[in-house]
DNA sequence: CGGTATCCTCAAAGATACTG
DNA sequence: CAGTATCTTTGAGGATACCG
């Protein structure tokens, strides 16, 4: 029984291996600020200043890194009105939208059950 | 109508408040060896040589210390036989498994977007 | 308003060597 | 085998100030 291999293997990206690109995936969506950010703008789109107040915290710095970041991987769009206050409009792209649901479970998961790993943060601290 | 805030509230965290435990909770979950390593031991327990070669590219520090951070949250158990050589078994908890799927879908995501998302980095990178 | 530019710190993380 | 101990580095990230 020959198997197509072409078929069911796909280019095969695994994060488990420390060269794939994929790895680097893993590592952008598990970043704290990406997760963040990009839960402001599953919401709708958003001014830079409406996601700086959402994501207490974080800084001018960072903000603009991470949305930078997220624009070069295809996840964001950024538009700028030419206007007098400047108007720069942030949104979530196709591909970005795929990463909602993942990233949603992620924030849902924290809510959830902090009271748990709390709990057990104070039993493990106190042994 | 008085809304019954004790029953509709809940404790209410909200990782977008910089003070908020459950920010700590999506830094954990975002960390990459923890999206890893929670990732090999959802195939079953494992034993530290074996996590080890699952992950690759992760050194003994941090394998140990990540291990450490799972055990003290409550989403890892450790069991080490006395034996020669020994032999120490990670595994899941309950909790541990509540996860699963939360980094699951992220591992799939990056799977599957990785050739989108390395093909607008070369698009954003050329211009 | 929406960012850059700059400086600074500290700790995350790698490499390596060694031990119960 | 399953870690710990130690040393070192580098860059992530915060604070602040200023510019288009």
């Amino acid at each position: 029984m020959i198997r197509e291999d072409a078929v069911s293997e796909e280019p095969d990206f695994d994060p488990y291996h420390p060269d794939c690109p994929s790895r680097q995936l893993v590592d952008r969506v598990g970043d704290r600020w990406t997760i963040l950010v990009t839960g402001v703008l599953s919401d709708g789109p958003a001014r830079y200043g409406e996601i700086a107040a959402s994501v207490g915290g974080i800084s001018p710095k960072m903000l603009s890194h991470t949305l930078k970041a997220l624009e070069r991987d295809g996840l964001v769009t950024r538009k700028a009105y030419a206007e007098v206050p400047p108007r720069v409009v942030y949104e979530l792209t196709d591909l970005g939208r795929t990463l909602r649901p993942v990233l949603l479970s992620v924030e849902a998961w924290a809510r959830e059950n902090a009271p748990a790993v709390l709990s057990a943060r104070e039993r493990y601290d106190a042994s």
